[in-house]
RNA sequence: GACCCCUUCGUCUAUCGGUCAGGACACCAGGUUUUCAUCCUGGAAAGAGGAGUUCGAUUCUCCUAGGGGUCGCCA
């Protein structure tokens, strides 16, 4: 049995972040190196719903989406985790009888007292709770008790991290925590690892935030005498002021990148650099060749910043490709903005993306890009780059273009230089006033492809309505 | 505060003791161009500090400093 069964265990109570992204995508990773091993490797999605209070199904469904937008595909339907809670408990119960947990009446505030006076005696004392365990009354109770873990006070546990490497810590250092809360319901440290257990999961890859979790976790196992999974702990990203990734630091939500018009390649090849680098020296790397050259075990330990221009520079090279067409038609229609346009005149949504997909980042740039050459109302705010001259040869220019039997890129260009070479006019005294008159822009793409994007009929339009204003003055 | 992890250009990283410390993004300069952009060429830019091991340390060991993570009847 080779087969590899990795999860990601998101928890509902808030959007899937790029970090949770990060985590799915290595599992992801794994597993698709695993099934060309053995085919009966899976990627397990556990919902980790047992947060009653914080965990909301809209947040569910955003992570299902996240993900599927992503393409990171999962084995078998989700597990949801409140569904096992009657199982949990029959763990916590278990671990009670054989004596690796005990009964625990300490109240919240009495914790809270002792941590205290632990802190300003600057003594490091990890268990909180001392009387309950050997305290017979206690251990007889029916109800009104917790149930901890009892772990031994002496002696160390190792492990070896496929990332972290051999870590060893004091079994001291690990406290009596909590299997089954007052009210009966399991805690987190015990339900993941009955269902991690009961899933077949045998490599855990998480974020680096759960590596002090490992320990708790081993001994819950060693306790029934489980077989250990193997773990890896790979680093967090971090904003750019060092901490954590969240909400402060600006898009962070995957529904907000998707959103805003980025391609799940390019999230992909920007996320996996982080960590890990392939050994070609070229970084542009799509999943097929990912899963061909990723290394577990060459993961780096230390975060690393997410860097939002080197998305935006993965962002302009994926979606200036041929075959990504498709997604800035998906994009388009999920786009309220881009939709009404696209609706009103299809050819000229795609004439415009051919024309800027070089000079945006992402998709929603385009918004502001297609108001300019949708508008019916258009109107020329006149300047003083528009002088007299300039209305004199704009005319002139008119008639030129009025003989452009086929309004192509190509035809434009032509009837523009020829114009200029007859007029012994240097380009920009002309092209500039003719850009503004246009689009009321002074920087864009040049002259023939923005006749060309507006059509014939909306470039005549446009130039006229300009002139009758003009003559007014 | 305790425990665990980390530390190479601004950012992401390469280097498995001997390299002019390489690449990518960003930045700057020059060139091409019909403005802007693209594109091409070039440039600036890094081993946290201190000991030790060694003929030789970015690389191995230790100390210090800095950063991060975790210390819940949250997950």
């Amino acid at each position: 049995m080779n087969d590899v069964v990795v999860r990601f265990a998101p928890s509902p109570t808030g959007f899937l972040h790029i970090g949770g992204i990060r985590t799915a995508l290595i599992n992801y990773i794994v597993v698709q190196q695993s099934k060309k091993k053995d085919p009966k490797s899976k990627l397990l999605l556990r919902i980790e719903d047992t947060d009653i209070t914080r965990s909301k199904d809209e947040y569910k469904k955003s992570i299902l989406d996240g993900l599927e937008w992503m393409g990171i595909e999962w084995d078998e339907k989700p597990h949801i985790q409140s569904e096992s809670i009657d199982r949990h408990k029959e763990i916590a119960f278990k671990l009670l009888e054989k004596g690796h947990a005990y009964k625990c009446v300490c109240t919240k505030e009495e914790l809270e007292t002792r941590r205290l006076e632990n802190q300003k005696l600057r003594k490091n004392i990890k268990r909180l709770c001392t009387k309950c365990k050997n305290d017979s009354a206690t251990q007889q109770l029916e109800k009104d008790f917790c149930i901890r873990i009892n772990i031994p006070n002496d002696g160390k546990i190792s492990v070896l991290d496929k990332i972290q490497g051999l870590v060893v810590v004091e079994n001291k250092e690990i406290d009596n925590f909590i299997l089954l809360r007052k009210d009966g319901t399991p805690t987190y440290m015990l339900s993941v690892v009955v269902d991690d257990h009961d899933m077949g999961v045998n490599i855990i890859i998480r974020g680096d935030d759960h590596l002090n979790n490992i320990f708790r976790q081993l001994h819950i196992y060693k306790s029934l005498k489980w077989d250990l999974p193997t773990y890896a702990h790979h680093p967090l990203i971090h904003g750019d002021d060092g901490l954590k990734l969240s909400k402060r630091h600006g898009a962070v939500d995957i529904n907000e990148f998707k959103k805003k018009g980025y391609l799940p390649q390019a999230i992909i090849n920007n996320l996996i650099l982080l960590s890990w680098s392939p050994k070609k020296n070229d970084e542009n790397i799509e999943i097929g060749e990912i899963i061909n050259t990723f290394d577990l075990e060459k993961m780096s330990k230390s975060s690393s910043i997410f860097d939002y221009n080197k998305l935006n520079h993965f962002n302009n090279f994926y979606l200036q490709k041929e075959e990504n067409y498709k997604y800035f038609e998906e994009f388009v229609n999920e786009n309220s903005i881009l939709k009404n346009f696209f609706d009103i005149d299809k050819i000229l949504m795609k004439k415009l993306f051919n024309t800027y997909k070089k000079n945006i980042n992402f998709y929603s740039e385009l918004e502001n890009i297609s108001k300019i050459y949708y508008d019916e109302e258009f109107k020329t705010i006149l300047n003083n780059e528009l002088d007299d001259n300039f209305n004199i040869i704009l005319n002139d220019f008119m008639k030129h273009l009025d003989f452009i039997d086929v309004w192509s890129k190509d035809n434009l260009k032509n009837c523009i230089n020829k114009f200029l070479e007859l007029k012994k006019i240097k380009f920009p005294i002309f092209g500039k006033p003719v850009r503004i008159v246009l689009t009321n822009l002074k920087e864009g793409p040049p002259i023939n492809d923005i006749l060309f994007i507006l059509g014939r009929k909306n470039t005549f339009l446009r130039l006229n309505n300009y002139i009758n204003s003009a003559n007014k003055l």
